[in-house]
DNA sequence: AGTAGCAGTCGAGTCTACCGACTGCTAGTT
DNA sequence: AACTAGCAGTCGGTAGACTCGACTGCTACT
């Protein structure tokens, strides 16, 4: 085996020793699991030469060592190829999306959750920009006296409504739903508002709170987050050194939007694997995210991830994220 | 000022220094910061009793005392009556009722959230109990060819809704809507199956199909929790020893079943305020909960409350929530 | 190039001593 | 009888000294 070669051996030696056991791995800790045909004085100079080259550190001087940010980008891009899911794992996935039978919200959340059960890490689930779904049909309903209901089908399957008052019935508001349909149909949900008129001032006004309702909820529900797992974050706690810092992860995930936005952000990119410090955000310094898209009829529908430390299998959640995008994308086909 | 008199001020004092500074309070701590006229070793004595009845314990010999459970909750019911909330508070309430315009499940998840921000501690809103809400009306609407939308309206003004997968359409449809209506219209959505039919075996399964439907999601959307500002939890770390005390927190919150029917418990026992190891879960043996019920119309329809370390400031808590609670009822009124 | 072996480094754990923050008690006062 | 002053006693927490052992880096050798 040739010099550069084991090098890139021994590094991997030390993510994944480093990764079962949190402790800085030491060069003989490597020549004992591995069989490298070398002895743990030449690992020694192989680690200096890594460390040199910023894929290794040292916490102090009589310690291991351990992986850099760049180290586990090394890792991920050379050493995560085509990892499949354990038996027992793959059947689990499988299970979860032949037995479930929900509403999009629900499904979605119990998707994070089903990650988060896998690898142990926060998921989250992230839905479809608003901008990317085009509608399939829209209509305008009469509930009860005085209450309208307006239903948009959107391509992916997805049924959205919105309550709306308004006196308008019968024949009248059949010609508005008309025009509501019109109004929307093949376009995307993005705030605009089509001038249309019915030749009713009455019925106008129930158009336009329609169309207006229904955009402003497009938008709220595109960018909903779905966390799962969020407790594996305090569970995590050691690689996050202090709590303060769990604190400041569960408070970004409730604010939702700058994670959507970073996961979007990230694989506008083509990003999958951003790690610690390679994310913008501060409070995910420490952090790794792994990402998969996961499509409707060809079309990209939204995105799953799962967000834990650094120290983590990539493999492992790399093969999580492809089963599950793969699986909801699957499900998610011929409408809810 | 009669010497049982003394100890209830002396027991007052106790818990309010040690909600404010989190640290054991010493005699001489409650002599210098309340004028009760008399010297710290008289405290002291009052404090020796009150440790003999229950109400305070030390940590260690040399240390001062800290209020047990049941100190607390002599403090509860005796000293927190008819607390307004102060006016920044109060202004920050009445603004958020004032300018949010949102769908039931979002705006239940902003007042968790609100509340959270209120009083610094996790909070959650339970919706109404499914069993407990009448069905104002149901029809099904065809949106799509192959495709018919379930609605139900309820009585607080929800609306319920479910895709269902049927051909049937025109004039069976609106008799099976017909039939929908009458079979639910006035009842609850506990799950029971009326037997109704149409004579059209087709619709039957429709309308089967539809009920079932309607009833499981109701169930489900009825025990939805909503939580916010789960970060404080981690914050509050101090109180709750070890982390893994937090991830299991955590991990009964996103379960929700267990909070939900805890909550409800509490409130048909008519507890408002629940201390340590007053609660039967335990998870929460360090944890308090301060609960206020909403009304709509007069009709029980849901509680909102908080969770917190059992050193909380209950006073300002139950302002809180008594103050959420009345404005979300107010502004459930007029329907969503 | 690779290795054996040894000196050097530094964190982590243990032990001790000490300080200071309390209390409990006793003796005395009003 | 109620209260108080003052003092002895208890115990947690911190700082310093010491040891142990887990590593590395280097040098000399194959």
């Amino acid at each position: 085996m040739e010099a550069a070669e084991r090098r890139a051996t021994v590094l991997r030696a030390v993510v994944e020793e480093y990764v079962r056991t949190a402790q800085p791995v030491a060069s003989q800790a490597i020549t004992d699991s591995r069989d490298l045909g070398v002895s743990s004085a030449t690992v020694r100079n192989d680690m200096t030469q890594l460390e040199r080259e910023g894929f290794l550190a040292q916490p102090h001087t009589s310690a291991g060592r351990i992986p850099t940010d760049q180290g586990y980008r090394y890792f991920v891009d050379h050493f995560t190829s085509a990892g499949g899911l354990p038996v027992g794992q793959r059947r689990a996935v499988a299970d979860f999306f032949a037995t479930t039978h929900r509403a999009l919200e629900d499904l979605l959340h119990e998707t994070s959750q089903l990650l988060a059960r896998l690898t142990s890490h926060a998921a989250v689930v992230v839905g479809p920009d608003a901008d990317a779904v085009r509608v399939r049909s829209a209509q305008l309903v009469a509930i009860e006296p005085g209450t309208v209901l307006a239903v948009v089908v959107l391509g992916n399957g997805t049924v959205e409504r919105e309550v709306l008052r308004s006196t308008v019935d019968g024949e009248r508001l059949g010609r508005a739903s008309g025009a509501f349909d019109s109004a929307l149909k093949g376009g995307t949900l993005a705030p605009t508002t089509p001038a249309t008129t019915t030749g009713d001032p009455e019925a106008d006004v129930l158009l336009a709170d329609a169309i207006h309702a229904v955009t402003t909820r497009a938008r709220h529900v595109s960018d909903h987050l779905y966390v799962g797992g969020v407790s594996r974050l305090a569970a995590e706690q050691d690689a996050f050194a202090t709590t303060a810092t769990t604190a400041r992860l569960l408070e970004m995930l409730e604010e939702q939007v700058v994670v959507v936005s970073l996961v979007r952000d990230l694989l506008d990119h083509g990003v999958n694997v951003s790690i610690g410090s390679e994310n913008d955000v501060d409070e995910l310094r420490d952090c790794s995210i792994v990402l998969a898209p996961y499509q409707v009829e060809g079309a990209l529908a939204g995105t799953v991830g799962i967000l834990g430390p650094t120290r983590m299998d990539y493999a492992q959640a790399l093969a999580a994220v492809a089963a599950v995008s793969q699986q909801l994308g699957r499900l998610l086909l011929p409408s809810a």
